[in-house]
DNA sequence: CAGTGGTCTAGACCACGCG
DNA sequence: GCGTGGTCTAGACCACTGT
C-alpha cells in the first residue's frame, strides 16, 4: 500500500509531466493542495519533499511552489582530458565573481599542502541561468601563485567551460572528488535550494609537474539537477600495473 | 536563531563526536529523546534526519537509532587510470552475486547502444562491510560478450577493485556520470538507508577500441559515507585542443 | 506481547515576499 | 496587511522487531 505522500508526489508528477502543470507555473497553495488532497498540510508538503528531490518542483518561501523552468541538466565535466568546451553552448550563463584575500585554514591548509595562515587568493562564484542560480564555486590558489592578470579574469567553474588547464600549461594532475551531502544553510539559500536537498560537492586538486598544488577548488552543484561525467581513454596497448 | 531541530542535531553531533556516544550504540528511544529535549517527537525526528543526511546516525525500524559503527567512507576510484586496486585492503568486503539473464529494456538500449529485447547478463551485486550493507551494483553485458569464465567470476565493483579493465584488455574508452538522486525503495531497503538519503548513482559505459560497448554499471553508493575519486594526470608537453 | 520507529492529523505561530 | 511557506505541537494509529 503507497504511502499518502507517494500517491500524491505520483499524481503531481503526471500532471507536471502530462503538461497539465507547466514549466514556471505555481502551484496552488499548501493550503489549497492539502484541501483538495484531503490531507493534512504536513503530509502535502511530504510529498512537495519528493518532487524537490526529483527537482521536479522549486519552492520559494513566501510566494509558493514552481514546477521547475528549466528540466536541463547541469553537466560538469570533469578529468580536465583534451576537451572541447561545454558542446551545448551555454551563452545565457551569467557569472557573478567576488575576489577576496583569506588565510589558508583547517582543511584548506590539507588540500592546498600549505601552512595554517598562508595567503590565499579566493573566488566566490556563482552563476546564473536566467536569474535562477545554477552553480556555486570557490577556488582558492596561493596567493604568490595568482598574477593580477589572472585575478581579473573570469574564472573558470562548472558550466562555463573556459578550463583552468589551458590558462596554468603547467598543471600535471587533477584530482576531483565527488560526494553528496546536505547544504550549508548558506549554500542552500545561495543555490535557491531547499536545506533537504542534497548536493554534489566536487573537490577539484591541481597540481604542477613539480607536485606543488596550484588551486583547490570547492564546487557545489544543486544534486536534483547536476551529472558529474568523467571519460577516460585507454591507450590499448598500455600495461596495467598490477598491485 | 538556530532551529529546534539544528540545536538538537548540534547537541547529539557534539555527544558521538566527543564519544559519549559510542559507535554501534544505540540512542535512546525518540519519545524519551523528545522527553528530554521538550520538543514534539516530530522535531525530534527531523533532528535525527539532519544527523542521518551527514552519516552519524542508522535507523533501524522497530529496533532504535544507533551511531554509525563504520565511520570510514567508501571510496570509488573512477577513471580506470592505471591504478592500483584499493589502498585501504578491504578484507572485510563480502560480496553476492546473483547472475540473470535479461532482455534489454528502455535506457539500457540506450547505454549498451543494442536494439530493445537484446539478451544481456545481468549482475546484481551487493557488498557488505561485517553485514552492513556497502554498495550495490547491477552490471549489464550483452550475452554474447560474456563468456562462462567471466559469468562465475566474482565481478568487479566499486569498492573490490579487481578492475573490469583487467579482464577485458580490449576495453578503450570508459565514460562514467555521477549523479545524486533519491533512492529507490528498493535501493533503500538493501542498502539499509532511509528513503530520504541521496544516492551517489554512477552510470559506468565500458566501450571497446572499436567503439561497441561491452559493458553498463549502474553503481549506487549510499551518499552519507561514499566519495567518487577521479585522478587525470596530464602530459605536459601534450597539446591541448581548443574546440 | 511490548517497544520501537513510520505515517498522519488538525491545528498554532513565525518568517518571508509583495503590493 | 495579506498570503505564502517554515517550524512546531500533542497527540493518534500503523508497521516492524524482538521475546
Amino acid at each position: 500500500m503507497p504511502s499518502r505522500r507517494h500517491s500524491i508526489a505520483d499524481d503531481l508528477r503526471n500532471q507536471i509531466t502530462a503538461g497539465r502543470l507547466k514549466p514556471g507555473e505555481r502551484l496552488p497553495s499548501e493550503t489549497q493542495l492539502a484541501a483538495h488532497y484531503e490531507v493534512s498540510t504536513a503530509t502535502l508538503r511530504s510529498a512537495l519533499a519528493v518532487l524537490q528531490g526529483q527537482g521536479l518542483v522549486e519552492k520559494i518561501h513566501g510566494k509558493g511552489n514552481f514546477v521547475r523552468r528549466s528540466l536541463r541538466r547541469i553537466t560538469y565535466r570533469g578529468g580536465c582530458a583534451a576537451q572541447a568546451p561545454q558542446t551545448a553552448p551555454d551563452a545565457t550563463l551569467r557569472i557573478t565573481v567576488r575576489t577576496s584575500k583569506v588565510r589558508a585554514w583547517s582543511h584548506l591548509t590539507a588540500l592546498l599542502q600549505v601552512p595554517i595562515g598562508s595567503p590565499l587568493t579566493e573566488f566566490h562564484c556563482v552563476s546564473y541561468e536566467a536569474k535562477s542560480p545554477h552553480s556555486l564555486a570557490r577556488i582558492y590558489v596561493p596567493r604568490d601563485l595568482a598574477p593580477a592578470a589572472v585575478l581579473n579574469e573570469p574564472r573558470p567553474y562548472p558550466g562555463a567551460e573556459a578550463r583552468f588547464a589551458a590558462l596554468r600549461p603547467t598543471s600535471a594532475e587533477v584530482r576531483e572528488t565527488v560526494s553528496a551531502r546536505l547544504p550549508t544553510p548558506d549554500e542552500a539559500s545561495t543555490l535557491r535550494i531547499s536545506s533537504a536537498l542534497a548536493v554534489l560537492a566536487i573537490t577539484r586538486v591541481t597540481a604542477d609537474i613539480t607536485g606543488r598544488v596550484v588551486e583547490a577548488a570547492l564546487l557545489v552543484l544543486p544534486g536534483d539537477r547536476a551529472d558529474v561525467v568523467f571519460t577516460t581513454h585507454h591507450v590499448t596497448d598500455e600495461g596495467w600495473t598490477e598491485r
